[in-house]
DNA sequence: ACCTGAACACCGTTCAAGT
DNA sequence: ACCTGAACACCGTTCAAGT
């Protein structure tokens, strides 16, 4: 229904270059950066739900199954566009301050990105131990520097985790929507403020909830000792 | 491939009995019950990404389109598995205890009825304030209870909400799996620890966390007035 | 080496039809 | 009133084939 993607019709016909590049803008041949920047642009455009193998190809204008000569299946293309997604986040130096400080603003790198790429968290969530290893050694790092126990370490890491990449997920694009009945008591007190939980102050009451809890258990695993 | 399920098959030539109830156990008529039943027992067994309506038909015996007489939609569907799910929690009485008490009561027994129903979590996390509004309405009373103010009742909630319903999340299945390279070395200090986010001390610690963060978040909130 | 095309086993859902 | 059947527009993916 809808018209072809501005992008160039296959491209199999320009010309008799045998391989390479041609001399023209177009594309004789796929690749995997370029298999990923479009998956990209699906993502930030429409959320990573609606990337799917065969929109995907349809962003690339090849077949459906072309992109899978360069990516084994859809996890490891989302694993791809997740470390794509994440490229350029700034590791705090260990003098940038107490690790509280540094904590904060590894997360909220983080959180730009995920911002940045609707329903990234999603993927990256689930995944966890398995992938972007370099970013969640800085993130335990600065919990060991803060004196967790390596036990700790990990659960800490897990907390913030779960609230960092589940985050997004809450209270997303639906409207106000026309709210059943009357609503409770304390609910419908509450709900005059909804407006807040898309903006910067439930992102800095929720991760200053985490940190302050944390502080919190740091201080209960020393007196245990 | 399979075997059809052991369920009866298609009730139609059983006998002449025009409504209602037959002698025998089978059934004559769906029922949004039978359906959330049968929604209910998929859940607990492969889990909510399991659940289809065409599986959820194939569970009773009927033509994929039966429970659409029932159900509007799937997004409906979810709502009612969510709302039996989640029947009988049982709210704490004011007089049970202080609010940081009262509201673990009620955060374990969510998280048990989440632990029986591997998935769910995902159904909850988007609808939020839409539906449970009762669930919903009885922690924020708890919240209004500790003092804090309307706006932070809400945000209050949206953390709480947010790592309870995504914690589910967070490494269930995947095994040990076959870790890539030689780790980075905080990352593999913690991660001798693995063991320990499937049991009960990562919810113990992750929900500490967010308590004792809340607590932390009001006592800035009456020092701030 | 790189891509296409047809096919399979899935989805959710609409719409007309059967009893 | 309650359910079926065919159909449509989607998925991810396998496998054989084309250049």
């Amino acid at each position: 229904m809808n018209r072809n993607s501005s992008a160039a019709e296959p491209p199999q016909g320009v010309g008799a270059v045998r391989a390479g590049r041609t001399p023209s803008g177009a594309n004789p041949t796929l690749s995997e950066a370029e298999i990923v920047a479009a998956a990209l642009r699906v993502v930030r455009v429409d959320g990573v739900d609606k990337l799917s193998m065969r929109r995907l190809s349809r962003e690339l204008g090849v077949s459906p199954m072309a992109p899978y000569y360069y990516v084994a299946d859809k996890s490891e293309l989302l694993d791809l566009v997740a470390t794509a997604a994440l490229a350029g986040i700034r590791i705090p130096e260990p003098e940038s301050g107490p690790w509280q400080v540094r904590l904060r603003a590894l997360i909220d790198q983080i959180d730009e990105k995920l911002r940045k790429h609707p329903g990234l968290g999603d993927v990256l969530i689930e995944q966890m131990l398995k992938k972007q290893l370099t970013l969640i050694d800085a993130a335990m790092e600065i919990l060991f520097d803060a004196g967790f126990s390596p036990r700790n370490v990990l659960t800490a890491y897990a907390t913030i985790h779960t609230y960092l990449f589940g985050r997004s997920r809450v209270v997303n694009d639906n409207g106000p929507g026309p709210l059943p009945q009357q609503l409770p008591k304390s609910f419908a007190r509450a709900m005059a403020h909804v407006d807040d939980l898309r903006g910067k102050y439930f992102y800095e009451f929720g991760i200053a909830t985490v940190i302050d809890g944390l502080e919190a258990q740091l201080v209960r695993q020393q007196s245990a000792k």
